[in-house]
DNA sequence: CGGCTCAATTTGTGATCACTTGAGGGGATG
DNA sequence: CATCCCCTCAAGTGATCACAAATTGAGCCG
């Protein structure tokens, strides 16, 4: 199946897990939709493996909200309904700010030079259109962020944040016309450069809930 | 099998599901001690399933953190380091602070006497030095009050939080020699009386910090 | 008396299979 | 033409087994 070389951490990863990772980063990217049907038996047909692994994937990830197990054990992709949708946007809000502010003290230039670098990539996603490559860097860009925060369960809440939005990310940002940079993304760096506390908030604060204006507003 | 009566929602439950609950249950109230292992056949032998379900929810309390799964596998239940303690405080803060001020304009006097009485119930768990009981009750209260939010995910990542920290508490609370009534917890139904926002906000970050304290103070 | 080695045993992993249930389609009926 | 029913097949659940890795404890040597 697949023999492309595997990061370091993933050799002789056991099968479940590598069912989890590739599962998780394609729901996180926003490369399924939502509401799309997964069957155990063709997770399993596809990875190469048996149902017991792909079960076991999976509902690891339906424990972290990525996927939605129906009363009878069917699996898909969850359709989130916009009260849920503004309520994962409110805890992005609440969890980033928390872990940017954390972040802030411990960020030094060569953080800044890097997250400048990832900006003009997701720039490029941006006028190239693609929504994967957008979603992948934009997240990468503030996972690069919060990782100065050394708070890792924090972290790993606003990734299960990340994770459940993910499939319907990319419907949402399908609807943006727009093809100037991100803005947000612009402030947050400046803010990080002068040491601005308040500003890096309310910088931060738009840019995880931006994407939901044109939904609600 | 299992004959025993099952609560309505229990009925005719998947057998992976009752081992789940049942072990989320046990560990959110700290019956289990910090670093006590588990093993596959011991809980399928306890609760007279295979190995598979046994599995699949053990795997899925790892996936919400509430199981350490170590390199070669084996489960047991994590063993917090104090910075880790610290982040999780920071989180329940967080979330149950902003849960808090959702839920009090929806709260009436009705939801204040139960939480008069579950408070009752508390300061009698606290004179008995019930330590699994009050963990219990004083969750039963913070649920009772944040269910009024209408915020399903962001209660949900609070008991997460609360699976986390779960076999770690009971080791905390029983430190605590104190056996005076929750005094946080008059302050919360006092602002919530009142409708005063930033003094519920101020009672509830204390209440759920206060632990703490005798842990790094 | 303490540390090391090796083997027996315990434990997790993954495959396979029997069983049951629920979803979806096709046809008959009003 | 719509609705309802039944039937079939697909899909999840859970048990069992073979296998590999790791743990543990006994026995031995220093």
């Amino acid at each position: 199946m697949n023999l492309t070389a595997r990061s370091p951490q993933d050799a002789a990863a056991p099968a479940h897990d590598r069912v989890y990772r590739a599962l998780r980063t394609r729901i996180m990217h926003g490369e399924i939709t939502p509401g799309a049907a997964l069957t155990l038996r063709g997770i399993g047909r596809e990875f190469d493996v048996s149902m017991t692994p792909a079960r076991e994937a999976v509902r690891r990830l339906a424990a972290e909200g990525a996927l939605f197990l129906s009363s009878s054990g069917r699996v898909s992709t969850p359709e989130l309904t916009n009260e849920r949708i503004e309520e994962l946007a409110a805890l992005r809000a609440l969890l980033e700010v928390e872990l940017s502010s954390r972040a802030l003290p411990r960020a030094h230039m060569a953080l800044i030079d890097r997250l400048q670098m990832i900006n003009g990539t997701v720039a490029e996603m941006v006028t190239k259109r693609d929504a994967v490559g957008y979603i992948r860097t934009n997240l990468e860009f503030h996972r690069t962020l919060y990782l100065r925060a050394q708070a890792p369960a924090m972290l790993a809440m606003a990734e299960t944040v990340w994770l459940q939005l993910g499939p319907t990310m990319r419907a949402l940002y399908g609807r943006l016309r727009r093809t100037d940079p991100p803005q947000n993304h612009r402030l947050i760096i400046a803010a990080l450069k002068a040491g601005d506390e308040p500003g890096l908030r309310l910088a931060v604060r738009s840019d995880v809930t931006q994407g939901l204006r044109l939904l609600t507003g």
